[in-house]
DNA sequence: ATTTATACACACCAAAAGGAGAGTGACTGT
DNA sequence: ACAGTCACTCTCCTTTTGGTGTGTATAAAT
């Protein structure tokens, strides 16, 4: 046990662990799985062209593949329906909400700041050479 | 039309706001820029070669290249020590750290809960073929 | 009989990401 | 004289990513 600091940032945290959790992070990083966590948080229960529309841009390959991840990892439940033409629902699980609700600091904090970056931005450019 | 769920999601955003929060995500979301913002956030000011070994397999191309984004962003100032042989420092601005405290969230997140997604994951090879 | 709708799978291909390794410039210690 | 240091840059080369386009099953609608 080692002597509280107040705030508690483990500088010894195992590494295993670690490991898994930037697994973990990368892949919820990944730019479509953000993309329709937040479409299905703000839809509820969608089916998959309905996702593919509201979601803008995700080719059908995209969009199955990170569905299909999101599945594998507890974020979102699939229920297929057997009928002609296939009828497939997706929704967001506990898990997945809890997810969403984790990167919404993440977004208020790019919604708040996005300003001063830019102002970054420009500023770099000027100190460097641009063009 | 949506049913207000309690909490305050606006559905009608500014696209061109989205889109830039979108585009910083993005990049913030990427796998080095990530953990160059932890180590730092960790280790205070390092200089290039330290922050590559304390980040662990990252390439001099990686590093130079991420570091040369935050910095763009206004995340890390870097500073040059006109010696010889070179020494450069990096820190986090405020900026920066503000931004490493937004993601904390998402760290504790998935610390406390990558069991579950190891869990679902198990699930999902057992429920569909494996191997 | 042909078209339409749905939720994919599969194959092909172009582009981008990213690693490895060599080179650089100038001084310092041996 | 010569190797070593540091913070890069540059060039190759492999891997990954992701878009497009096509195929499929089946029943209802035209």
């Amino acid at each position: 046990m080692r002597a509280p600091s107040g705030r508690e940032i483990p500088d010894e945290i195992d590494p295993v662990l670690e490991e898994l959790v930037r697994g973990i992070i990368g892949q919820v990083a990944d730019k479509w799985t953000m993309l329709l966590l937040e479409v299905l948080e703000e839809h509820g229960t969608l089916r998959f062209t309905e996702i593919g529309k509201l979601t803008g841009g995700i080719s059908q390959k995209m969009l199955t593949q990170t569905l299909r991840q999101m599945e594998r990892d507890g974020f979102v439940s699939r229920t297929v329906y057997p009928v002609i033409p296939p009828k497939v629902e997706y929704t967001l699980t506990e898990l997945g909400r809890s997810l969403s609700a984790a990167f919404c600091s993440v977004w208020e904090w790019a919604a708040a700041r996005h300003a001063d970056i830019a102002a970054a931005r420009k500023a770099f450019e000027e100190r460097n050479g641009k063009v």
